[in-house]
DNA sequence: ATGGGCACCTGGCTGC
DNA sequence: TGCAGCCAGGTGCCCA
């Protein structure tokens, strides 16, 4: 997916277009996404204004005036603001439609993304209720991770893209933030150092900011609420240029298999 | 608890 | 040109 920058974008493109608007209504015309979406969700959101739209981990919250819509984009979903008279195209999933004339829609060609209604606290809802601390909270810093990978054998790459340890970092600002600290992805997470952790919580906060700044990495079907693509792409080290020299040494960049994903990382920059 | 692997799905690219 | 195989921003769940 959408890691946390896009993600990100995404909130701040559509917070605009929602917030004061009553929905219209909620076309649904693909149910089967990561988890069936109610039909009958159609007859609950019409009429409800939009208060806010935030973001929890890689979660999108629409709060209504009678709950919360939480709206995740998977790998390959897109949230977009258009006419709500624009043509549909393949993969257009829902509308939720505005008074305004606009509509939120969404594009997943995957369907790994999903949508709930949770009426009560968001936080409390099982989805979201045990995910680890926001990147840019104070609570997450050095002295937390070394707490909790004390004694973890996983290696470090998997350890961060854990939404228990910290949520919002996937495969791609995993790969990114550890080169940026300087720690190579394969390390057990029990065995890094105070100072490395110090230099990865820094890294990450970097990498996602600099990325939320470019509007996200756009690989192949991420899209900011205006059908913009992210530019962040262009600024990777490592992802996506195995072979490649590295752009701080040289170094050819390294491509290999982790938890069924491909991590890169610069054997010359990274201990 | 921890770690590892699979599943869900479509589309784009590569190589035969 | 056709098609099989592989890969892709995530994460819940099942197994040892």
């Amino acid at each position: 997916m959408p890691e946390l920058p896009e993600v990100e974008t995404t909130r701040r493109g559509i917070r605009g277009a929602l917030v004061g608007r009553t929905i219209q209504a909620f076309d649904l015309r693909e149910s089967r996404l990561r988890w069936p979406v109610a039909r009958k969700l159609a007859k609950e959101l019409a009429g409800q204004r939009v208060l806010d739209v935030r973001r929890r981990a890689k979660y999108l919250l629409i709060d209504l005036e009678r709950g919360t819509l939480i709206a995740h984009l998977g790998m390959s979903g897109s949230l977009r603001v258009m006419p709500a008279t624009a043509a549909r195209i393949l993969h257009d999933h829902y509308d939720l439609v505005l008074d305004s004339g606009q509509c939120l829609r969404f594009n997943d060609p995957r369907r790994f993304g999903s949508l709930h209604w949770c009426t009560g606290d968001p936080a409390e809802h099982s989805l979201l209720a045990d995910l680890g601390p926001e990147p840019f909270d104070g609570q997450f810093d050095a002295e937390y991770l070394a707490a909790r990978a004390r004694g973890r054998k996983v290696a470090v790459k998997l350890f961060l893209m854990d939404q228990h340890t910290v949520v919002g970092v996937g495969n791609i600002y995993a790969s990114e933030a550890l080169f940026r600290a300087g720690v190579r992805p394969r390390r057990a997470a029990g065995r890094i150092r105070r100072a490395e952790w110090q230099r990865i919580v820094e890294a990450i906060r970097d990498v996602l900011g600099d990325a939320i700044r470019q509007g996200g990495t756009t690989l192949r079907d991420y899209v900011n609420a205006d059908g913009t693509p992210g530019y962040f792409r262009q600024e990777l080290y490592v992802y996506e240029r195995a072979g490649e020299p590295c752009r701080r040494c040289e170094t050819p960049i390294r491509q290999f298999q982790q938890g069924q994903r491909s991590t890169y990382f610069c054997p010359g920059c990274q201990a």
